[in-house]
DNA sequence: ATAATCTTTCCAGTAACTGGAAGGTCAAGG
DNA sequence: CCTTGACCTTCCAGTTACTGGAAAGATTAT
């Protein structure tokens, strides 16, 4: 199948799949006489699992480790575990920054009375 | 005073610092014969405000309007409302999408027994 | 045959810096 | 006076993960 119809398959733009066959993420199965990219069940279950990941928020990389250990049958859960705890943690403290910012942030658009005059605690507070 | 001395006093990298100037964001009050950048206290506070107001979030653009406005007397708080509110629910998003990812993350990683062995909730998961 | 819709490669741009190279400047010590 | 080290300058490249667009070839439909 052409590219259009892989990543439809694998929910993914054709200018993404694009890409993660040129930084050798998801190749294409094989190439046609005219240079076309051909994809077949494997490869857009590769694009569909590296898309999935990445909703995840796992970086490229990251990606391609746990792709590695999707298609190895030696894996350790232990390993992809690792991988997964770190992101869990990336994704806490990023929650935690947040909500410390949203807490701020609410306070002062609260506070700022949102009228024609030039009285603000937002520019208060940043000044 | 030169630009490692403003930098330090506005807590930011002075490559940054040189990055802003650039940009036109906050340039050097002047230039010495030799022309190194020079900076002063006004200065200074722009630069301080900038950084305030990255550590919110807002982009540079958006850092470009606050600080037109912190300099504008004739300012409205509601335009300066308006900025503000756009980003506080712009991490509300966020916090929504990322509490959605952490739950399932979370539960995946505590399903994942993280043994030797290759059968993995994570890996099932995104295959 | 021709027009529309694919496909290819390659180049550039995004956001907001950051690192590094090559070279000029300045203050202090010998 | 000279040198050393710590400044400073500009310019170029790289980061992340794509995305847009141009030029040109291939395929499909009418």
């Amino acid at each position: 199948m052409n590219i259009s119809v892989a990543s439809k398959l694998a929910g993914l733009p054709v200018k993404t799949v694009r890409y993660y066959a040129d930084i050798k993420l998801v190749e294409a199965a094989s190439r046609s006489n005219a240079g076309y990219r051909i994809y077949n069940d494997v490869t857009v279950r590769k694009l569909t699992f590296i898309r999935r990941s990445r909703a995840f928020g796992f970086t490229i990389e990251e990606c391609r480790s746990l792709l590695g250990l999707y298609q190895d049958q030696n894996r350790t859960s232990a390993e992809v575990k690792r991988i997964a705890s770190k992101r869990l943690e990336e994704i806490e403290v990023k929650q935690r920054e947040l909500q410390a910012l949203r807490d701020e942030l609410k306070h002062l658009v609260t506070t700022c009375l949102g009228n024609h005059r030039p009285d603000c605690p937002i520019i208060d507070y940043l000044g």
